[in-house]
DNA sequence: CAATCGTGGAG
DNA sequence: TCTCCAAGATT
């Protein structure tokens, strides 16, 4: 246990935000669901999504059963719609794996669509209480700064970063509140932009504020594109189709996106990915 | 490893 | 207005 310990759980055990996918109430699936539309989604924006979600389909099982088609409406503007898709899928292999239950262990969880090293830990230790590292963006960046006494971390995870993370969780019963801990700071208080250390908790033992907050001075770090993106066209057309309550046709989409060329390509792509079919020339969310 | 994949609020 | 970026995963 370091310093850092017990200032940070005191700290959350006083500040945590009040979240619909924990506390009592938080079940695996919530956790699940949770989990798989905060990937680089803000808290706010899943809310109302979350909440609509687990009303309508309250297991794996309800929402295995549900056309994939409904996911995708279900997940509405949260972006990335591919993650709708694995969301349904990965319910699909809980009912045929797992016997309908969402698997407690890193390694069943990480086989599940959509479920990555973050959000297995994540599942793993908010849903069951286990051991795990749990490194997110907002993990990374706490420890890049308190302890690495660097602004930002790197592009991706590195083998002493992960070993870092590792040597800090704490014994079992603490582990899952240690990770959501740090999150949680990550996210209220040392944040990317304008990190509030004056409300800092372990600002004493921050090696980040005590070389005095130096700018980050690494890889540059690579920018979204999006006017004119392919990713941009995607969702003009995902929000057409979500919008409809059948199919539509293909001059509807062409208002979308006028420019064949790129539309065409986009649709392309919706298709190979699933998120659209096409019915007899025209196109619609998957059945 | 680098590119791709949405969306909209905040500064 | 425009840049940044938010509980990543997949290829």
């Amino acid at each position: 246990m370091s310093e850092l310990h017990e200032p940070l759980l005191e700290w959350y055990a006083a500040h945590a935000r009040e979240l619909p996918w924990r506390g009592p109430g938080a079940t695996p699936w919530r956790v699940m669901v949770s989990e798989l539309m905060l990937q680089q989604t803000p808290v706010a924006r899943v809310l109302p999504v979350f909440e609509a979600w687990v009303e309508r389909w309250p297991t794996p099982a309800d929402l295995a059963a549900a056309p994939v088609g409904e996911a995708v409406r279900a997940w509405g503007r949260l972006g990335y719609p591919r993650r709708a898709l694995r969301l349904h899928a990965a319910a699909v292999a809980v009912v045929e794996h797992h016997g309908g239950e969402v698997p407690g262990s890193y390694d069943d969880l990480i086989a599940l669509p959509g479920v990555g090293d973050y959000t297995a830990s994540a599942i793993a230790s908010f849903g069951f209480g286990g051991r795990h590292a749990v490194l997110d963006t907002n993990v990374r960046r706490v420890l890049a700064r308190a302890v690495g006494g660097v602004e930002h971390p790197g592009p991706s995870v590195t083998r002493a970063e992960r070993d870092r993370a590792e040597a800090l969780v704490p014994g079992e019963d603490d582990a899952p509140t240690w990770a959501i801990a740090v999150m949680e700071l990550g996210a209220l208080v040392c944040t990317a932009a304008s990190p509030r250390c004056g409300d800092c908790p372990v600002a004493t033992q921050c090696a980040w504020l005590a070389a005095g907050r130096p700018a980050y001075d690494g890889p540059a770090r690579r920018g979204q594109a999006w006017a004119g993106t392919d990713r941009q066209v995607r969702g003009r057309l995902m929000a057409v189709l979500r919008d409809a309550p059948g199919s539509v046709s293909p001059d509807r989409l062409a208002e979308a996106w006028p420019e064949p060329v790129q539309r065409e390509r986009a649709l392309a792509s919706l298709l190979a990915d699933g998120l659209v079919v096409r019915q007899e020339g025209r196109y619609a969310l998957p059945g």
